[in-house]
DNA sequence: ACACCGGCAGCAAGCGCTTTCTATCCCGAG
DNA sequence: CTCGGGATAGAAAGCGCTTGCTGCCGGTGT
């Protein structure tokens, strides 16, 4: 039925061992034989059963990357990146011709763990993690340990955008979200803000606190008192900035800035601020973080924090196929950088 | 060094076949028997080797997803969705636990059959293919004869917002573009615009296609001649809607609406009409399509058509894992509804 | 002229799992 | 008390490919 390594060899009247060196290109044949083989290939629309060839040379070519929402541009910039370096199809170079895995993990450590684990049942070459992680004890202990194994396993593990996993053997390449943060709310302080509203993302993860930090170090070292009433947590979307502003605008209508934990948030603020017959920057400034493509088409423009999202993937990619060395101590800061635009702007009086 | 389902059945006292089966769940065991080699499996750690079990049984658990662009929330939407279905890691179905495969193909031809080739080799239980495609009938005709391929060795195929490819088995659910630009376009007429600019997508896809005849379609019912400089080309994203939309100024200054081929490409129009001191909608109305999230947020919300991405998605996903019986004649066609917003408006006289 | 060696091809032993077929055990029926 | 049969468990034959090792052949060095 189905075409197999002994139909070619017997084609080309050669032995399977041959046709599959010609196929794997790491050992000497002579080029005549390899036309042969090639020629019965083709003739014969040969196609290599993966699992086969992955169970006899005990590795496979399969990456895996996981991102919490792949509908969010936030993770589908960094996994395109990824996946332009891993794909031996776009990238161009020979031989490596990758499948890359991509897991949506909906922000569930549960599905992170089971990814993790089917990911390792298929004993894949690579894997990336991209977001920031979830602060439970319990399940970073189960993650790392879970890491380890993979790494153990030859699997090279590179994290993106997440903070640092120690003794997992994991390259980390992370987002400095909390100094990005923290120039982002100077700004804002530097304009004369004193009463600023901020919108943070799902409680328990490390990209949320992170940038509360810096939001929280920028007001200290200015010597601005915060009002607790001024912070407000939900998800990173567009409707949770909505109703966050809302809640702000009731519980302190004196604000004069609102700061999104990302710019899908900060979207939402803006119509919400919009709709409260409040104008951007005259009325309320607002600022965003990441920078994602859109924002810079929102009226006004966001003032907001731009990360490097398809570089630093690109860059985790190139490590996880081994084409670029880990940085030293396998761990790399990304700053952001600010980016000032029209929904900022001098506070009324 | 690694634990195989020997070690697991030498530490169960039992045989490899009855973990086998106690894994697979499709034969009986003993109650007595399962939960020792349950026990044993986690004593020890084990984890399947998928390549091994998926060579034995000649099936295996991924599926695979063929996005042009997956930075593109038009493609992550429906990846998103296809992919909650498939997952048995989301889905809560047991035993099932597959793993999507989401391959970005650039829109590319080549890499659209390498993937395909790809996940043949990987024997992927099911391949969804999302997005337009390309006009080009030797690439046409060799995708099809590929999507046969997989057909025939028992994948399932489906066509998620594409057109339907006959012969091959495929099950398709496809939008209707035409009938959507139409009802778009008609909204402008009805609103008294007869000089309307059309940014098209790029020039050889069946999306582009479809969306400019449903357009012109409405032109000539209205017998609104058409001029032809009022089209301009270029892909789906926001900087070519900027540059088109300039292009177009130049050609007609005299345009009342712009007509987008997607929200991308509307954003980008609206960015240059506004950096032309033009007003939206007073000078110059704006249409976009899709209804991505980010369009009710735009500065006036689009106008646009709705494509209820999630749910084409979902339905792809359940069908591909044959939990939802296609549609009659293996094709439905998906309906896009009209989102009037204030983009547009009664044209100046 | 002979032993040696490098280049290339083949043999055959798995890789770790699934599954068919067979063996066993214990039950109730005759 | 014996026999048929349902319920389980095991033996073993692969699934299609990779790869270490062996073998063959013609060219070299001396």
């Amino acid at each position: 039925m189905t075409v197999t390594l002994a139909d070619v060899a017997a084609r080309a009247q050669v032995s399977p061992a041959t046709v599959s060196r010609v196929l794997n290109g790491n050992y000497p044949v002579a080029a005549s034989t390899r036309e042969r083989v090639l020629r019965a290939v083709d003739e014969l629309d040969y196609v290599l059963n993966g699992p086969a060839s992955a169970l006899a040379a005990a590795t496979s070519d399969l990456v895996g990357i996981l991102v919490n929402d792949i509908a969010d541009p936030f993770f589908g910039i960094m996994a395109s990146a990824i996946q332009a370096e891993i794909g031996g199809v776009g990238g161009g170079r020979a031989g490596g011709e990758r499948l890359a895995v991509v897991c949506n993990t909906g922000g569930s450590p549960e599905r992170e763990l089971t990814y993790l684990t089917l990911l390792q049942r298929q004993r894949a070459a690579a894997v990336v993690l991209t977001g920031g992680a979830v602060e439970d004890a319990p399940h970073a202990a189960a993650v790392a340990a879970k890491l380890r194994k993979l790494a153990e396993a030859g699997t090279r593990v590179v994290l993106c955008g997440r903070p640092p996993a120690p003794d997992t053997g994991a390259v980390a390449l992370t987002f400095d979200n909390r100094g990005g943060a923290r120039r982002l709310t100077e700004h804002l302080l530097g304009l004369g803000h004193r009463r600023l509203g901020y919108i943070a993302g799902p409680e328990e993860r490390t990209t949320t606190r992170h940038r509360l930090e810096g939001h929280r170090a920028a007001l200290a070292a200015a010597q601005v008192e915060e009002d607790p009433r001024w912070t407000v947590h939900g998800p990173y979307d567009r409707q949770s900035g909505y109703e966050a502003t809302l809640e702000l605008l009731r519980r302190d209508p004196s604000l004069t800035a609102v700061v999104a934990a990302n710019d899908s948030v900060a979207l939402g603020a803006c119509a919400a601020l919009r709709e409260s017959g409040l104008r951007i920057p005259e009325d309320v400034s607002v600022a965003g973080f990441d920078d994602l493509p859109f924002s810079v088409d929102a009226v006004p423009a966001l003032t907001t924090v731009r990360l490097p999202l398809a570089e630093a993937g690109a860059r985790a990619g190139r490590i996880a196929m081994g084409r670029e060395e880990p940085p030293p101590g396998a761990i790399a800061v990304i700053r952001g950088e600010l980016m000032v635009r029209g929904s900022s702007g001098v506070p009324r009086v």
